[in-house]
RNA sequence: GGGGGUGUAGCUCAGUUGGUUAGAGCGCCUGCCUGUCACGCAGGAGGUCGCGAGUUCGAGUCUCGUCGCUCCCGCCA
């Protein structure tokens, strides 16, 4: 007989079925025994009975967490006994047969916590397996799937191509520190993992792609915080002959349906995005990223907006012009001749957009210099010797002689858009296998020691 | 790199002015229980009070150091 889901079990009353999963609880009455049963879809009661003697002496034996096949008959609860709390309170598993597939210890923190208090979060992390059984875990999990699964969808459904990038690609000096990968068939030369797939996908508008995406990893060595992991995950978009308002337009409509699709609860504050600039939103709230929810109490309220028209350039402490944002952005068309005449730097606009949700910075992109000639006016406004472009940005300004489409495109932070639509604090209740705030694994104990053969191969001495 | 919080049973925590045998709830083990669903009742096991020094007749408690975790600032194009 095939194995049907606890939830199921609904479809299937007054008959026999299989079941497989996990002993969530046990309630040992004498001569009867009531199992809560735990998969993947929920929770349904099972009880044995003595008729079936059996089942009942095998489910004696069985500890929480213990991973059982079932077969048992599905009967309707009388009315007295409905359980109001339970999806599958209408029904009961009446036991028949029980395998027990595979033992298990005590686990070191409780698995059903309904009514239990948060647990230290390093217990969980170093024991992630069994965190991941909780029902938050599962439901955030299954979030971010439908979450993915439905940016997916709408995306290839507008004619986008998915494209992969390199992991192993080239350190660049500007932006967040690089995690650096030793090369061993170039001795002293590294690879550094991707802060972002940035010019991979521009070189791709080059290459014809037209309109591509990536659920993409992105490394960045820096200290993480609530929102912020050493590895983290964007969805990453970029659309050749595009200007501002196509990118905001299709970008808004792509984020409105994926909240439509796997939240249908939410509300939206704003039925379109509004936007502000980044001045009118520095003015009015002090911050470039408000939340603009009327009531923040409300689980459910979705307060989306555009934060646009940043300054391009900023002065760093010692006097020199940095990128607020992006050194592959386009100045917006009005600020364009200032940008090849380098005039005005502080005063020059970027076609750079920020969508906020819930006081949350979830996505950021911008119009590209598509022009070799505007590309090279940015890399010398903040300072970069013709030696230092040539080595660091030479491969993107040699792309851009051949007939390079106008483009531009976004990134969206999608552990951050997860968490805020399942309701969590952080980004790593949202993330499968996330690193402690000190860039650690406890499960897997990383980072570790690598052998003194490993290092030989790669030219490394450890000092 | 800087600042705050925190560390006591498997888990979540309490622990008075420094006082003699360190507690609770949950979990776990044993027994009883045929309608429980946060089951109930009775009994039981379980502690390097993060680690190391110091003060003291006496330290979970005070002092110093150290380590871990966590939150924030710096940092994060």
């Amino acid at each position: 007989m095939e194995r049907i889901s606890i939830l199921d079990t609904l479809n299937h009353v007054g008959e026999e079925v299989v079941l497989k999963g996990w002993v969530n609880t046990r309630r040992k009455m004498g001569k009867m025994i009531f199992i809560d049963f735990r998969d993947r879809s929920g929770v349904c009661q099972v009880i044995f009975l003595p008729n079936h003697a059996e089942a009942l002496e095998e489910a004696k034996k069985l500890g929480v967490e213990y991973c059982i096949e079932l077969k048992g008959m599905v009967n309707q609860r009388p009315e007295k006994q409905v359980n109001k709390d339970l999806a599958t309170g209408t029904v009961e598993i009446e036991a028949l047969e029980l395998k027990i597939l595979s033992e298990s210890e005590t686990p070191p923190f409780e698995i059903e916590d309904e009514f239990k208090e948060e647990v230290n979060e390093e217990l969980r992390l170093k024991h992630r397996y069994l965190d991941l059984r909780r029902e938050r875990m599962q439901k955030n999990l299954i979030l971010r799937h439908n979450v993915a699964k439905s940016m997916r969808e709408y995306l290839y459904e507008q004619d986008f191509m998915e494209v992969e990038t390199p992991i192993l690609t080239k350190s660049t000096p500007e932006g967040a520190r690089d995690f650096l990968v030793p090369s061993r068939n170039y001795p002293k030369k590294f690879y550094a993992l991707p802060q972002s797939p940035q010019q991979y996908k521009q070189l791709l508008m080059v290459g014809g792609i037209e309109k591509y995406f990536q659920i993409s990893r992105c490394f960045r060595d820096e200290d993480a915080r609530g929102d912020r992991q050493p590895e983290f995950t964007q969805l990453d978009i970029e659309m050749s002959f595009v200007e501002r308002d196509d990118v905001i337009v299709a970008m808004e409509e792509l984020i409105t349906q994926v909240v439509k699709v796997v939240a249908p609860e939410k509300k939206l504050t704003f039925s379109t995005m509004p936007r502000k600039t980044y001045q009118e939103v520095m003015d009015e709230y002090g911050v470039d990223r408000p939340d603009l929810r009327e009531n923040k109490e409300d689980p459910n309220e979705l307060a989306f907006l555009w934060v646009t028209d940043f300054p391009f350039f900023e002065k760093t402490e010692d006097d020199k012009w940095t990128f607020t944002h992006n050194p592959f952005s386009a100045a917006i068309p009005d600020h364009h001749e200032w940008l090849m005449q380098k005039e005005n730097i502080g005063d020059i606009i970027t076609t750079q957009y920020d969508m906020v949700l819930n006081g949350f910075e979830i996505g950021g992109g911008s119009i590209r210099n598509h022009q070799p000639e505007a590309l090279k006016k940015v890399l010398e406004i903040i300072g970069y010797s013709d030696e230092e472009i040539q080595a660091n940005f030479g491969h993107m300004l040699e792309a851009f002689k051949y007939g390079t489409p106008p483009h531009g495109g976004i990134a969206f932070g999608l552990d951050r858009l997860v968490a805020v639509l399942a309701g969590e604090q952080g980004i790593r209740d949202v993330i499968a296998f996330p690193k402690t705030l000190e860039g650690r694994d406890p499960m897997m104990d990383s980072p570790s020691d690598v052998d003194q053969e490993q290092l030989d191969e790669l030219s490394i001495k450890l000092v």
